[in-house]
DNA sequence: CTGAAAGCGCTAACAG
DNA sequence: CTGTTAGCGCTTTCAG
């Protein structure tokens, strides 16, 4: 039997009241005298009556929803984040809308859908965006957290740690262990946290005086990072040590050159990531790291959200967090 | 400059028509002139104007909305597959609403939000579902498709792979060759894939004469495997060899093995997993394990769907598809 | 092809 | 505290 679409009214007239009385029963702020509400339970009860979620969002004009967007979720940090955003959410009487970034471009599509939906809130998880699409976002005057990506412009809210920092401490530690050919496994070119990492560690190697090799691109995915390292590891005189702009690389780089290349990892090369994911305190990974405190991060990012999400005239925050270098077995003094 | 609000009505005005041209002007179907959608459209551009998917929702009956639930991304199968549908479901011009399961039991509440948010379609990622709920939600009329689980009912659709017969050889051959103290590392106990493994289990080692000497509860989750494995190898008799109800926590387990009892895998103790998931390959890990078809699960899982959500009256399916047993480096003949 | 009119199911004043 | 009355922004007959 199925109750399609049993409407307030037909609970109104169960129970003898008005379609008004059914529509303040359940809401838990407004005035209804306890006989009143229990009638209109009970009839509730008997029909099956839900309210419709979508009918009242359209008249008070709240959705109660957050759009979260993400590329992809081969990286566990990310898949984390978003688990721990959607509890955040849920908890706060949220829905949470889920969309993919398109691999090949079109995120302006996504947008428009976004837009349309009516969310109340957008969190991106490593979005890169450009200025006229947060400003696009903007104008319609929906709140923006950007979690690990900078984008120039004002109006957007945005939470990151410090990836410059992580990578000059990266580059200049492994230079300081007695490396000599520290080279660079990449992400997505044109990310910020590419760009801020691969900056921090070049000027980590020069304060050493060292310049970087060699560098490729894995687009912190799994497979192009195998791909990349075994680029990075044919050459005449391959690097000693290593810098992965995430854990993800770290970690494929590593089972390629212990497995293909039968090198020694670390004594005959020395392997950095980023992000501290769970794997990388796995014994038989042991990856140094650099941590990204992910919690805090979505902690902040959150919290961020709700509060410009309930105040309209919330002035957008930016959140570099620390980052907190890991060392464990993955990294050792290169054996002559 | 917020332009908040800009309804169908201000674009009517703007371009000089009535405001239901501008609604058939947005769905494609309609018929209107070139010229009337034209100057609609630019008006539309003009003001920043956008449909309110909202409003369109309450009156064609009909949110474009699937909702997505699982209780945890943890395992990488799991965020694999959301991914997956959520990018199939955005092709299909749906949105998603996520939703997580809470640990601690209350899941009519998620139900009731589910319902109330009038999704036109519910996928579960592994959700143990009682028989009250799944009928309350089939009262609704709200199709069903629950993937890695089965509930005892016959309105919802479901989708697994063959759990009993991915047991069955995984013990069998762990006693082929020739272990003699095969235990298991379980699941969630109240899942039906536990169960199922496990029984499968069972009887393949009874196949070649032999019992389960111990048993523990990793509930899929790593480190509640890393415990379990602990106490499973702290006997005097320890196992010798080992199967885990899912990739992670075998995986957990042979971290355990090497790293914290020194044992070696294989050799002196074999594992095998559940699942398939790209770790599983690793050449560290090279875990033997039964494959689940995850892209054919998926693809089933939300045609089905999609299938249910267009036909009223489309009867439930119920697909086992067939698991594969991938052989790789966890598993050898035990060393005397 | 186009506009006018009638709601979708609900909330929010407003009187009583 | 309760019922009545307007709509929220849009789609969809129904005439013209």
């Amino acid at each position: 039997m199925k109750r399609k679409s049993v409407t307030s009214r037909d609970v109104a007239r169960l129970a003898g009241v008005s379609q008004s009385a059914v529509s303040r029963s359940f809401s838990p702020e407004a005035k209804v005298s306890e006989s009143t509400r229990r009638k209109v339970m009970e009839a509730s009860r008997e029909l099956g009556y839900r309210p419709n979620t979508i009918a009242r969002s359209l008249i008070t004009r709240s959705s109660r929803t957050i759009a979260v967007v993400t590329y992809s979720l081969e990286n566990p940090f990310y898949s984390f984040m978003l688990e721990k955003a959607s509890r955040f959410f849920q908890a706060q009487g949220y829905h949470l809308l889920m969309f993919f970034a398109p691999p090949s471009g079109d995120f302006d599509a996504v947008l428009d859908d976004i837009i349309r939906s009516q969310v109340e809130g957008v969190l991106l998880l490593a979005i890169t965006m450009t200025q006229r699409q947060a400003g696009l976002v903007d104008d319609f005057g929906i709140p923006v957290v950007i979690i690990n990506r900078t984008v120039d412009y004002a109006g957007i809210s945005q939470v990151g740690s410090d990836n410059y920092q992580g990578g000059y401490w990266a580059g200049r530690y492994l230079a300081s262990l007695g490396h000599q050919r520290i080279a660079f496994l990449g992400g997505l070119p044109e990310s910020s946290t590419h760009q801020q990492r691969e900056a921090g560690f070049l000027e980590g190697l020069r304060s050493k005086d060292q310049t970087c090799p060699a560098s490729e691109v894995g687009n912190y995915r799994y497979e192009d990072a195998c791909q990349a390292t075994r680029r990075l590891f044919s050459s005449p005189t391959p690097p000693d040590a290593l810098f992965a702009a995430n854990d993800l690389m770290a970690l494929a780089a590593m089972e390629i050159l212990r497995h293909e290349f039968a090198l020694k990892v670390p004594g005959e090369v020395s392997i950095i990531g980023f992000d501290d994911v769970p794997m990388a305190a796995w014994p038989s990974h042991a990856l140094t790291t650099v941590r990204q405190p992910v919690d805090m991060m979505i902690e902040k990012a959150t919290e961020l959200l709700m509060k410009q999400v309930a105040q309209e005239d919330m002035p957008p925050e930016h959140h570099i967090l620390p980052v907190t270098p890991m060392l464990r077995g993955s990294t050792r003094p290169p054996v002559r």
